[in-house]
DNA sequence: CTACCAGTCCTTTTT
DNA sequence: GGACTGGTAG
């Protein structure tokens, strides 16, 4: 089979270039992760490199198996046992074979975010710290920006008292943290960063060992993830890393594009291969996309471009209301499967996840199957985490995050007060909440003696059974089925309960366990982990996916965030509003608009053949009706690409209410109606579109008083929300 | 220990 | 609007 049949020509110059280090700038929908792995394959093929040398990084599992997948169709090789995975996973991978020289227990269990934040707060607690003034939220955004920028406590520079405070929690979180045994995400990869500095065996034999290191969606890495790519290439190995500045979404959680231009001045990169041939959108689409980035200022350079003809012009929509927004949108979707178009075929993009619910209120009532993308994903669960503590104790008894989540769950009789004591007794010894339950007497203490007592019968009982068994054992004889038979809504927690013994005995399958081992040399592989700290591993670094079960060919419903990565034939881009995207607390961030704008980009480049956007005029948000502005991407997108189904929006002549096209689209039932909202005043009224000599185009928000005295209240979008009395401001109706 | 109510907050999110 | 938290009553 001929691995470079079908490339263009800049994605066969990056998949052959010679093993040293390249940046590939690879735009949307221009076959990024086909070059990543047939890079791989052919440097594999070729006998450039085995498959031992490789070590490929991406974000996400999806991503990684996806990689996996596609290399074993190239290649007749055995891709387990390959080092491609997440920073995390591998990062976990390193340190579960090296535990000891890191300094970790070799049971030591991974925080996923919320069990993090549960720590925190016992932190917070038991140090009697006022949490309205350290809110455990930024506690915990502290700790892991401190953690991702690669500081410790002691490297934080302290600046004032509030600081310092905060410097002292991360110390005591820390330290909390190794008392129990326990790793957060981002601890994950300070501690593997951390092992490789200090231990220069270690270091030489992964720099001996990976020749060459591929990193997808390099935009998203943050500063630790970088120092530690650095790390391995050690000066000498080559670092392959793809990835597009224009979709950098995630700079709210740490990603540094930043990184892209470092890595080039550090690695003296002399291929830039930029994949600018789109494979996947209709040259309509691609030209929005193209203008709408080009006023971003800070750009590496790239414009898409495709041979596939313009298409369909992208279509805009102005409706009054957020509930005739969504009413539009359910008849275009009805037209569409009208036209043969699987439901499956069309996203829904909003900006923020509050917007779905109108959207979702409007198909339900028209009858559209949908799924939402983002709730809870399987491992996030209530009772599969609750049968996880189970678990965790049976591996690591001092893991006192999943000690406090479970020992009153099912009831036992141990309440607040008893727990309270306990702690006092753990602290005074600085021993595990576990370990202190035998210095406990009276009907508490005999309580929580039953309950170490469980625990201690599931360890040595199930010492030698299979994995899925474990599970089983855990959630019977812990009582979590019991407890849930006899709970009203019990049933579907049952069955996850079900689904997570099932979930054991596929990644015993899948993992191979018991099967032989991976058959290479090398530290890391010959310590497996037992099959219940691999699962467990699992269970906090795949929390499985965020989706509604499959099946029924449903619309798909999702952040532009979540979008990311996907395509559609159709999409809807919603609430084009100033405030709401871009976001009105994007604009006081610094490069905050232009993350916006990417945000807008990525989600234009979703679409395949058609591209809605649209805008409401008033939204209920937070309960109570706002009144936007259009977008000011909007107006970045040219003239000739796009379609305006409603008279554009500021450019028509005498108000904008009156002569509507939307006649038979109604609103579902619920939707505010536009009749209710406005009262007549000075021939001003709530929601009028309105002009003003030096603030330009606005909305009236809000009227106050009467002759002389009347005042509107007025949203300029940029120039913000102002009170003008009506007697002195030359205000026009727009 | 559970049940209920009032008060608060509210962008995006993978690992 | 609604999800979540903290407090109090039963």
């Amino acid at each position: 089979m001929n691995l470079l049949q079908n490339l263009n020509e800049q994605q066969l110059a990056a998949v052959t270039l010679p093993n040293q280090s390249a940046l590939i700038l690879a735009g949307a929908g221009s076959g990024k992760t086909r070059v990543l792995t047939t890079r791989i394959a052919w440097l594999i093929q070729t006998g450039q490199l085995s498959p031992q040398s490789v070590l490929a990084v991406t974000f996400t599992n999806k991503a990684a198996k996806e990689m996996l997948a596609r290399l074993s169709a190239m290649l007749p090789i055995n891709t387990r046992g390959m080092w491609i995975g997440t920073f995390h996973g591998l990062c976990n991978r390193m340190l579960r074979a090296h535990h000891r020289e890191a300094g970790l227990p070799s049971t030591f269990q991974i925080l996923d975010s919320a069990d993090q934040l549960g720590a925190i707060k016992r932190l917070l607690k038991a140090n009697n710290i006022d949490d309205e003034r350290y809110p455990p939220r930024n506690v915990q955004q502290f700790i892991n920006g401190s953690k991702e920028a690669g500081l410790r406590a002691k490297d934080v520079e302290v600046n004032d008292d509030f600081n310092r405070r905060f410097v002292e929690l991360y110390t005591l979180y820390d330290a909390q943290c190794n008392r129990e045994g326990v790793c957060d995400f981002a601890e994950l990869l300070l501690r593997c960063h951390e092992l490789l500095d200090r231990n220069e065996i270690l270091r030489q034999h992964y720099q001996d060992r990976f020749r060459h290191i591929l990193v997808d969606e390099f935009q998203d890495t943050n500063r630790l993830q970088y120092a530690w790519l650095k790390q391995l290439a050690g000066g000498r190995n080559a670092i392959f890393a793809v990835g597009d500045d224009d979709q950098s979404i995630y700079a709210f959680r740490g990603a540094n594009v930043g990184n892209m231009s470092d890595f080039e001045r550090e690695f003296r990169v002399q291929n830039l291969i930029k994949l600018e041939q789109n494979y996947r959108s209709v040259g309509h689409i691609l030209n929005a996309a193209n203008a709408l980035i080009a006023n971003n200022a800070r750009r590496l350079g790239k414009e898409l471009w495709t041979d596939a003809g313009e298409g369909e012009p992208v279509r805009i929509y102005e409706a009054q209301t957020d509930g005739y927004e969504a009413a539009w949108l359910v008849d275009e979707v009805k037209g569409l499967i009208a036209e043969g178009r699987a439901r499956s075929e069309m996203a829904v993009l909003y900006r923020s996840n509050a917007q779905s619910r109108v959207i979702e209120h409007a198909l339900f009532n028209a009858g559209i199957p949908y799924r939402v993308y983002g709730g809870l994903r399987f491992f996030e669960r209530a009772e599969i985490k609750h049968a996880l503590a189970y678990l965790r104790l049976i591996e690591n008894p001092a893991d006192d995050t999943a000690f406090l989540r479970v020992v009153n769950f099912p009831p036992r009789g141990i309440g607040a007060r008893t727990l309270e004591q306990l702690a006092d007794a753990a602290r005074a010894t600085s021993a595990s909440l576990y370990a202190a339950v035998g210095g406990m007497t009276g009907k508490a203490g005999a309580n929580l003696g039953g309950f170490v007592k469980l625990i201690e019968s599931l360890r040595f009982e199930t010492v030698n059974l299979p994995l899925s068994e474990i599970v089983d054992a855990a959630i019977q004889r812990s009582g979590l089925i019991q407890h849930y038979q006899n709970e009203k809504e019990g049933q579907e927690r049952i069955e996850n309960l079900s689904e997570l013994v099932n979930a054991a005995a596929a990644f015993v399958q899948e993992e191979g366990y018991g099967a032989d081992a991976p058959g290479t040399q090398g530290e890391a592989e010959t310590a497996i982990p037992s099959p219940l700290a691999g699962f467990l591993s699992h269970a906090s670094l795949e929390a499985g996916d965020n989706q509604a079960e499959a099946g029924q060919d449903a619309l798909q419903l999702m952040t532009v965030h979540a979008a990311k990565g996907l395509e559609f034939f159709a999409v809807f881009v919603t609430g084009l509003e100033e405030g709401l995207f871009p976001h009105e607390n994007s604009l006081t961030e610094l490069d905050g608009l232009e993350e916006e704008r990417r945000l807008m980009y990525v989600a234009i480049t979703r679409a395949r053949r058609r591209l809605y956007v649209s805008l409401a005029q008033s939204r209920l948000l937070h309960g109570q009706t706002r009144y936007g502005l259009k977008s000011r991407f909007l107006d970045e997108l040219p003239e000739q690409a796009v379609k305006w189904l409603t008279p554009r929006a500021g450019a028509g002549t005498g108000g904008r209410f009156g002569q509507w096209h939307d006649a038979g689209v109604k609103p579902a039932a619920s939707a505010a109606s536009p009749a209710a909202r406005s009262q007549p005043t000075h021939g001003f009224r709530i929601g009028q579109s309105v002009r003003h000599s030096k603030f330009g185009d606005g909305v009236v928000v809000s009227l106050e008083g009467s002759g002389d005295d009347a005042r509107v209240q007025v949203n300029f979008g940029v120039h913000g929300v102002k009170w003008l009395l009506l007697a002195v401001a030359k205000l026009v109706a727009a």
